[in-house]
DNA sequence: TAAAAAATTGATATCGTTGTCAAAGTAAGT
DNA sequence: ACTTACTTTGACAACGATATCAATTTTTTA
């Protein structure tokens, strides 16, 4: 059948533990048994049985994603960054659904990690922002690199984005445009992201000494529904703002629509601009301006950190703040 | 550590191999012993090591999900229907992204399969219409399951989803609304979906008896721009139609910018009807009317139909083919 | 140059299951 | 009662890698 470490042993004249040795990059190989064990790997195309090596060394070669997060783009990107590093490093991506609200949330992962073996876990949002699970990882001497907003403290390795920074830079692109009556959707409160975002937003206004009116800064959770009451309750204020800053794309479509149903006129009367450049802000009209995360460089990183704590081959991979890009579509026009 | 098999037949004061007929539901293990080793299973909680089953039996309890898809919340909705049956079953999901215009496809995937042992395969369009493909994988023996629309005739089990009567009783809906001049844009070339969702609604229309204005039928691609170059060409033809049928959302979306941009009024002048109900469907305004396949359900039963094929405990799954819902939002209108 | 230290290599045990095959126990047939 | 057939069970090999530890070779040190 297929070439087993005894055939590339023989093969080469070596013992199979020397050839045990040459593939996993163990020191103390000559360079000559080396280079002959490598040939014979090349020439027979040796590949390592992933179940007998997960056997008997307890590693499975699988990291697993751990998400909820209804974000289904969002999800995607972070899945290919993932798999761009797997595929290069033969290890497996397993997916895990979880439930933040869950209970026994700690326990059933930690279940899961033991059972299937799992090397280490990618945490992304909303599950990075909490720090007693994280603490339970740890606890439970599981490895894990997280995808989070910049906050975070934690001793894993980590990637994170810079969510206040990038609000902060959109808000004042808005104020360049002359806008001074601007209004904002908070996303939803378990995401540490909402409250970035929102501060960044805070900061910038009372850096440029703009008043907050609080008629214009609602709830929201992260849903095109939620979007789209926020604008109900903003347009059916005393005064208008000229632009509003929801904290992602749904919930800024879901005021565009809100708007366009009560006929203001985007972006010549309002300037809307949302956060995460999801496939929807460009298939809306006007197009959605927006703050453009690397969601996929950051997961790709994520993974990298990940596994370049199992195996020591590459270069030590370090925590890393990713910038966002401003994205300015339709939707946000200098004031009259 | 954790419990093995070994442990358990001490517990239970048996054989190592009748604790392995007894876990794997084997046949001629008397009533008595069965229960009497899964209490000692229970008490001891032992879940068997998944390498070394693995390694001795020559299955990895993994599948694999082939796509070659750029649509995230389709992809998103197959992964969370066929994670719900792998979490069932104790199999795990291995993500495997191809091109399907590489040369080398087949190969590849085969060399995935007997590297990973991976048990079975996943395959979605475009790649489930690619029948050469599928050939290739029968001859190296790898099982598929296929999710595709219904027109292949394959050895292997599969679901369909019915594009073609979904199509024809959209067409037919946006007949029964006073529409005559309809045009169509249709999907990328190489997904058998997009000739189906075409021929439906060129045989609703004869039905109709209404004629096919060429100008009016654009060949596109499932992308937003296309969609939008398709409704530039249709506006731009010297009679317009009154209602436009898109293969997917984000071209009926693309189409809609494209008229939105061209002051024309949706959907008071012209109706716009997508195919899928990608998120975008609703967060665009008006609000997309639209297909909804059920692909979480089909993704799901996808995957019993391949588990089931490996595990005789299932009853054996059957092929399947789904039904469409047709979903009427605001951008579908009687004609006045 | 001999002894000590370090580098290199291999024989064999081991990981936790399932597979093989023979032995023991039960039921059926004459 | 004595084969014959079938059911149930267990001892031990095997899957294909890594781990241990001792043996051998090479290098360094005195």
């Amino acid at each position: 059948m297929s070439v087993t470490i005894k055939d590339v042993s023989n093969h080469a004249g070596v013992s199979i533990k020397t050839v045990s040795r040459v593939i996993n990059n163990e020191e103390n190989v000559a360079e000559a048994t080396k280079s002959k064990v490598l040939a014979s790997v090349n020439k027979l195309g040796f590949k390592p049985n992933k179940s007998a090596q997960s056997l008997r060394s307890k590693r499975s070669y699988m990291i697993a994603l751990l998400y909820d997060n209804p974000n289904k783009s969002y999800l995607a990107d972070i899945q290919n960054g993932i798999l761009q590093v797997c595929k290069k490093s033969g290890y497996n991506l397993v997916l895990q659904e979880c439930d933040y609200e869950d209970k026994d949330l700690s326990s059933s992962i930690i279940d899961f990690v033991e059972d299937f073996k799992i090397d280490g876990l990618i945490v992304t949002p909303p599950l990075s922002d909490m720090d007693d699970f994280l603490k339970n990882l740890e606890l439970a001497d599981i490895q894990y690199s997280i995808i989070a907003p910049s906050t975070k403290k934690v001793s894993s390795p980590y990637v994170s984005s810079n969510d206040y920074d990038a609000s902060y830079e959109m808000t004042e692109k808005i104020i360049s445009l002359g806008h001074k009556k601007i209004g904002f959707v908070k996303g939803h409160e378990m995401h540490s992201a909402s409250s970035l975002r929102f501060n960044g937003f805070i900061n910038a206004m009372d850096e440029h000494s703009l008043e907050r009116n609080f008629d214009w800064i609602i709830q929201g959770d992260f849903s095109f529904e939620s979007g789209f009451q926020a604008g109900e309750k903003i347009f059916s204020s005393a005064e208008q703002p000229t632009a509003i800053f929801a904290s992602n794309d749904s919930m800024a479509a879901g005021v565009m629509k809100s708007a366009q149903m009560k006929k203001i006129l985007i972006p010549d009367e309002l300037s809307i601009v949302g956060f995460d450049d999801s496939p929807t802000a460009e298939q809306v009209w006007p197009s959605l301006s927006t703050v453009k995360q690397p969601v996929n460089e950051m997961a790709l990183h994520a993974a990298k950190l990940l596994i370049g704590e199992f195996d020591g081959l590459t270069e030590k991979t370090v925590s890393k703040e990713f910038k966002s890009e401003i994205i300015i579509r339709e939707s946000l026009k200098k004031l009259n």
